[in-house]
Order: C-alpha cells, then sequence, then structure tokens
DNA sequence: CATCATACCTTGCCGTGAAAGGTATGGCAA
DNA sequence: TTGCCATACCTTTCACGGCAAGGTATGATG
C-alpha cells in the first residue's frame, strides 16, 4: 500500500463538478447553480470553491476550456477529457466505497458479525 | 459559530465515534481499531484524530469518561450521554442529507425531472 | 444613469484531519 | 536482564481544502 487515502474526505466539489460536466459541456457560474438545483438546495458551493476546482482540474488535463461568447457575454465552457472521465471514475468509486464504509459502521454490528453468547 | 452549516463535509469522525460508543462504553484506542475492522479497513482514523475528538466531545457534554484499569492498563472510557444522543442523531441527519444530496447530482437528470415538453 | 444579474477571478482565513512525536507500562522473547 | 513490541494515553505541528469576501467587467432594466 504505496499510498494512504489521506484526505479521505475531501473532493466531492470535483466530483460533482466532472460528473456534470460529462453531460454537456458547462461554464463556471452555471455550475454553481446548477449543483444547488440538483441537490435541492441541500449543497451550496461558491464560486470561490468552483473556479479554483475547473483551474485546477484543466491544470491536471482532465477538462478542457474553449471560450465562447453568447449575447455578448464571455464565458468558458469546460468539457471532459479521456483523462477526466478516468478521473470522474474514480472519484467516484472512492466516494462510493467511503459511503458504503461509513454506512457499515453505521449500520450497526457486522453484517457477518461474529455473536459472542 | 458552534452551529455553522458550513464546511458540509466534516464530522465524520464525530459522527462514528458517537454511533460506536452508542452501543456500549469504548475507550480510544478501541475505538480507533473498531473503526478499521468495522469500515474493512477503508477508513482508518489515526489516534492523533480521535482522542481529540473524544476530548472535544466530552468537553461538549456529549459524552461522559470513567476511567477504570484492566490487566494493569489504564483506560478511560466514554458513554453517551442525552446530549451525545442528539448530536449523533443530529449528525446523521446531515450526513444521510448529504449523501442522498450528491446521490441526486451523481445519479443524473432530477428524478422528477421536468421534462420539458 | 444607477442598479441588478451575469460571468469571471483571486486573496486570505480557518477548521479539520493526519503525521509525528512523546510518556508510560505490561508481556514476551532473546 | 535487556530490549522490543503492543497497549494506552496525549499533544504539537502542518497542509490543504472549502469558503467568505472582495474585485473586475458588461448587458439588461427601470
Amino acid at each position: 500500500m504505496a499510498e494512504n487515502n489521506s484526505n479521505f474526505m475531501s473532493g466531492v466539489p470535483e466530483l460533482l463538478v466532472l460528473r456534470l460536466v460529462r453531460e454537456k459541456e458547462m461554464y463556471g457560474y452555471e455550475l454553481v447553480q446548477a449543483i444547488r438545483e440538483r441537490s435541492n438546495d441541500a449543497i451550496a458551493l461558491g464560486e470561490g470553491v468552483i473556479y479554483p476546482v475547473l483551474h485546477a482540474l484543466e491544470r491536471d488535463g482532465a477538462l478542457s476550456s474553449n471560450r465562447k461568447t453568447v449575447n455578448g457575454r464571455s464565458r468558458v465552457y469546460y468539457s471532459l477529457t479521456a483523462t477526466g472521465v478516468r478521473r470522474l471514475d474514480d472519484l467516484a468509486g472512492n466516494w462510493s466505497r467511503l459511503t458504503e464504509a461509513i454506512q457499515s459502521v453505521l449500520g450497526g454490528p457486522a453484517i457477518g458479525g461474529v455473536s459472542h453468547a
């Protein structure tokens, strides 16, 4: 085990961004609102979270950007690269395993639990 | 800023500790291992995480401690107070809502999705 | 013309988790 | 005996991620 899963709770904003962009190319401001709406206001990530994530993701080659002007408004659209797809699968897998693990703790004595009479 | 809703991802170590202690009183070292075992090694929180959590929880009146000596070994057992039960329910609810929200983003277009016909 | 909504971005703070180190004792093996 | 590992407690230190807040610019609206 070369690398322990340190920071086990992080990367959720990244995960959400990647997942949304997978459906169609989107721009930052749009993502902020999409996350709010799709989560029924349960998750409200500000622009101060989204933009840095977007830039980091692009730097890593997980996203590619192209600038468009719509109605005189300049937008930076991001779309998923092949690297981004892998990154998404990776993060989604981690998240899934994490929540299952937590669930198995919350869910009481081990499923195949040893009942020491 | 005690009950701040920000930092939406935090409090999981706390949640796990409270949940485990609910079943029976436990001591720090034991909790570290219990979390590892119950999560099938998916979550490995060190003592540097657990002890501070324990102390904070006791300070807040969510846990009560009593020292025992077993086999010449001194252990500090923690058990859940009424306040702790409430805290647990609270955290568990938050966690549940959070994971559902994330799931509803990951799961694609809204469940009760508006099909703009 | 002023104000709001859109759209982008950065700086700086702070909480949290994690590593690492420190103390002490009991058990076991060399 | 000595030394080392496991048990058991605890603290200090650090890094990083999320977030508020602030800053720029432009189009629409009244």
